[in-house]
DNA sequence: GATCCATGTTAGCGACGATAACAGGTCATG
DNA sequence: CATGACCTGTTATCGTCGCTAACATGGATC
């Protein structure tokens, strides 16, 4: 195999493997089998050589996403490709930490081929008839929104990593980039049983009923909570 | 001055003024005119200096903003936090990715805090009736969105920092999370207990929650019925 | 006055990113 | 064939880093 190859391999390696995120020159040369200065030769510094692992594990899981998106139903393309980039967070973070925060000098390749084939996307809502904004902004929107939901599911590991931030923050903003859906007849009324539950939860909170016993108010609290959350659990 | 203070304020203004984010503990003693492992005895390691400026610098900032909150309109406050928000990442962008990034072991206290005064803010929104989800989940949107567009604004220079994407992306949060605004020559008469009970009862008769048995039900309706009738039982 | 603890200093360890100087091999050109 | 340029890899080393052990000092306590 290619000396350019393992070394790239091995980076991506102890980097996956790596607590804080951080790699050394020295560790990689010695997993690949090469010496350090092979390193600074193929790759010119540090910053270089992580790029390359950038373009390399962010390169498979792009391939992936581009073979598969021709759907007929470009929002639905969209929708999943939000999930996809949480997904690729959560599951490779110091990789992620590399590309969507600030600190490496040379933003990676990917990063910018992520962005297009985003763009292209909305391209096709936007002849769809479904984006209310040009698609650059919306492009950055997106990109915005989705980045800042992975890194902090990644930051706070009190969100316990749910998943289901991200397909709420996903829907407040497609909601907000993209025309009404055009289903046939009326528009369905937002169920006003959730915010009713809400407001009356938060006053509540702020005075609570003394003609309530303290076992009453936690279960009345549980119960707003659930009706807060929407019909479906 | 305090020996800790002369070390953060050295620290501070080094990593203010470093290109790639990073200051060395060496440089932070020389600086202030102390010996390198005086830093080590009052911070115990390198995170803890680190955690010591975050939290002086975010400090003064949470301080000014807890003196200017208590506006009667929450929402306007709202929008004020998340502006002011991103305008502190934007001046403060080695501080700031120092909170709001993966990496530093201990999470600075004043995240902490500053994600309780997002809270309080939307418990705020949510007494008013303009809250249209729970406030714990509000808040952690907000959080995602609003450091997402910071983080952005940071890393891809090519966006020339503009803070057009920052107030797009609020309104479009905003949007999603609060309630229609109350737009009409009346003035937003903040509802009140009995008022919210009555509301959420009406709903609830006209359609039953599935998720509840018909005792749970029942028991709730009469807990709404009492709060519908005011504070003496 | 002896003791102890908090604080500060000196010196140094091991690891890091990066580079200079050199060695071998390939290959086109004379 | 011989020679020099060039690419690739090695050895050795530099300066810096985070961090710590060992010692020195000063003031409070009993």
């Amino acid at each position: 195999m290619d000396h350019r190859s393992r070394i790239v391999l091995a980076a991506t390696e102890l980097l996956e493997a790596s607590p804080n995120g951080d790699i050394s020159t020295r560790g990689v040369g010695e997993k690949a089998g090469v010496q350090q200065p092979v390193i600074y030769r193929l790759f010119g510094d540090k910053d270089g050589l992580l790029s390359a692992v950038v373009d390399h594990g962010f390169g498979e899981y792009l391939a992936a996403k581009r073979a598969a998106v021709p759907t007929s139903d470009p929002v639905a393309d969209l929708r999943r490709g939000w999930e996809e980039h949480t997904r690729f967070a959560l599951e490779h973070p110091n990789l992620y930490r590399l590309m969507y925060t600030p600190g490496l000098a040379s933003a990676p390749r990917s990063v910018g081929e992520a962005h297009e084939l985003l763009r292209s996307v909305l391209e096709r809502v936007a002849r769809a008839g479904r984006l209310a904004i040009e698609p650059d902004r919306a492009a950055e929107i997106v990109i915005s929104a989705n980045s800042g939901v992975a890194l902090a599911l990644l930051t706070r590991p009190e969100l316990h990593r749910s998943v289901e931030l991200s397909t709420h923050v996903r829907e407040i903003v497609l909601a907000g980039i993209l025309t009404p859906e055009p289903d046939g007849g009326t528009p369905p009324e937002p169920p006003a049983v959730p915010q009713a539950a809400n407001t009356l939860a938060a006053l509540l909170r702020s005075a609570p009923p003394e003609s309530f016993s303290p076992a009453e108010r936690e279960l009345l609290a549980e119960w707003l909570t659930r009706l807060a959350h929407g019909p479906k659990p």
